[in-house]
DNA sequence: TTTTCCTCCGAAACCGGTTTCGGCAAGGGA
DNA sequence: TCCCTTGCCGAAACCGGTTTCGGAGGAAAA
């Protein structure tokens, strides 16, 4: 091995000046064939590179941030506050993100917060120390705080979902609407006249947008808008029974049910079994999220699932571009939701396992 | 307002550049006169932190950093393969550090990995870019390739959870065994004889320790160890239920089962119904984790909870002594789970809210 | 041969902080 | 009065990178 030594003897840590040393070259040199400026001859830049590599250098990203404005880091503050249970694919997420990151060697810098307030707050103090290059946003509302701040601040960002006004902003969503449009037009397909709808948090952007797929689905079957059918603000299990509960105990009840979330939907199950309707032959269900626990439910749940790690990807990929200087009106992305068709929502009996009478369950 | 600007122009960051022309002292003195050197006049010290303070200075982590060599940021790398599912409380833990870390203006840095191999790398990518100045180590296994590295690499860490060799660890865990001890001894106590137990995955620590409690437990209450009545692996609803039904095949099947995760108690519910055993009279379960799930399932589960939230807080104010230079030996906790005492531990008969039978259930 | 133009690299400034070092002035002791 | 501390601050080096600027040298054009 020849001599690359030393490695700046105190930290262990190989520097570029360690580098330059070893190649016989200035430091700016170095700097420069290993960030593609055209100045450098090919022969130069191979064997800084390879050298580079040889010697395990790694450039130092805040000593880069320092000159440069940027910390190679992406930012995502999470609303910890009130209802943060209904959080099913966080791991995947943060999956989709981490990985898309790391491949640009760029890292992901996590902050919680209690409420809105909180959140604007803890951005700006992420902004002010310059620890993030850019934001993602997620569980937008229509009209949202946090945008507000990073227009005037002049700070890239992309949401997870859409939102009222969409000036300088990119996104990436999953087509909610488009999903409760084709649970709509499914069921009234299958006769159902009476399809009920249990949406989901209010302030969410998501919720008016799936209220207008709810809408346009009844629409497209011919089926008129019956108010007392829909139902707001289920976004847990005991809301969703609560809700449901509603919708079971009208006079002329729904024979069909859609709810915006899948944990809803297991409360609406609920709902139906202390009234001892059958889910398939006498109430239909389909949900949306594709959460592992509606595999498992009887009869098993049928939902339009959405990939939370690859949604994570690609607002990655997305800030990316925005951060290089995209204009947001070309970072703007619709995928829709997959359809996992299970029991739920057929009126054929879901055989049960064994026959017996099921008394204790979730 | 005095003529505090220019704010270095370009970037709208007040520097402390800007702060010392403001004060007219030298940068150097600002910055020892912040951080608490002893040869400033306090007279002066209290100037520079008022005009900091109305001026909005924050100075710049990674300009710190370069110096200093902390980034003030913590590493967290999660792992997302394979059966991520169980994560129950990652919002919660994520808060608990995120707002730990905030309170010193210190940052959460998150990566993500598919198996430990990958988790390794993660870690000394991180170290090699000093994006962070330590880790907290979720789902600690008894040998932990993990702990190798960051010894070797002597970087600060802590264990959320325990290992064999508990050289150079800090750690903060919930005492599991001490909860599965407790629940072997609630159920002996009320007369039952042959109780099970469903573990979770056997590489990580936690599994041992909850088995050596089981242990204990029965030889406090004078039973046997009976080798057919452990099952190992149950990490998900499915998992349990699949351990749950070779418990209740048995000829002398068991009359109370423990569980060391509440998803497996799930499972074991289903289980247990498929064989028209009621939960509580028939079976007696206990489960271990308190998801949320276990308060809405029939008959609500009795649990172990363990707070995630305050877990995390521990853990990085532990990592913060750490860095700091306390030594390991000193930064050894463990906390108790808490008893939630509900149904599904008691011979009565839960009361089914309205008397019908449970078809269709989750 | 001289001039001009590239190509390619070295030198030095710079980014925003921290830390070391030295010196001035005031105060205390002899 | 003189000397020696001590308290307090300025100046400058430093951390590990990036970026600007200018010039040496070779090749092409005149």
């Amino acid at each position: 091995m020849p001599r690359d030594l030393p490695k700046s003897a105190a930290t262990g840590r190989v520097t570029i000046n360690d580098l330059a040393r070893a190649l016989g070259l200035a430091k700016g040199t170095v700097s420069r064939a290993l960030n593609g400026y055209p100045d450098i001859a090919e022969t130069t830049r191979s064997r800084v590179a390879r050298t580079a590599e040889r010697m395990g250098y790694r450039p130092l990203a805040q000593a880069q941030a320092i000159r440069t404005g940027r910390a190679r880091a992406l930012g995502l503050v999470l609303n910890a506050g009130g209802d943060a249970e209904h959080r099913p694919f966080l791991t995947d997420f943060l999956d989709g993100i981490s990985r898309a990151a790391s491949e640009e060697s760029w890292s992901l810098t996590v902050a919680t917060a209690r409420d809105v307030e909180d959140e604007v707050a803890t951005m700006a103090r992420l902004i002010d120390e310059r620890k993030v290059d850019g934001f993602i946003l997620p569980r937008t509302r229509l009209h949202d705080a946090r945008i507000d701040l990073l227009r005037t601040k002049g700070v890239p960002f992309v949401l997870f979902g859409r939102t009222a006004d969409p000036t300088d902003c990119a996104w990436h969503d999953i087509s909610g609407e488009d999903a409760i449009k084709a649970a709509v037009i499914r069921l009234g397909g299958r006769g159902h006249r009476r399809i009920g709808f249990i949406n989901g948090a209010a302030e969410y952007t998501y919720a008016s947008l799936r209220e207008g797929g709810y809408r346009e689905g009844l629409e497209a079957v011919g089926l008129p808008f019956a108010p007392e059918l829909m139902r707001v603000g289920a976004t847990t299990m005991a809301q969703g029974e609560t809700e449901g509960e509603v919708l079971l105990d009208l006079a002329d009840r729904p024979t069909a049910i859609i709810c915006a979330l899948d944990q809803a939907a297991l409360g609406l199950y609920r709902a139906a079994r202390r009234r001892g309707l059958r889910i398939g032959p006498d109430l239909a269900v389909i949900g949306y999220d594709g959460i592992p626990e509606g595999a498992h439910a009887h009869p098993p749940l049928t939902t339009y699932a959405v990939d939370s790690r690859a949604a994570g990807a690609r607002l990655a990929k997305l800030l990316f571009a925005r951060i290089r200087g995209t204009a947001p009106e070309h970072l703007r992305e619709l995928a829709p939701a997959r359809l996992i068709a299970r029991g739920s929502d057929i009126a054929e009996c879901y055989p049960d396992p064994d026959g017996l009478p099921d008394r204790m369950t979730t």
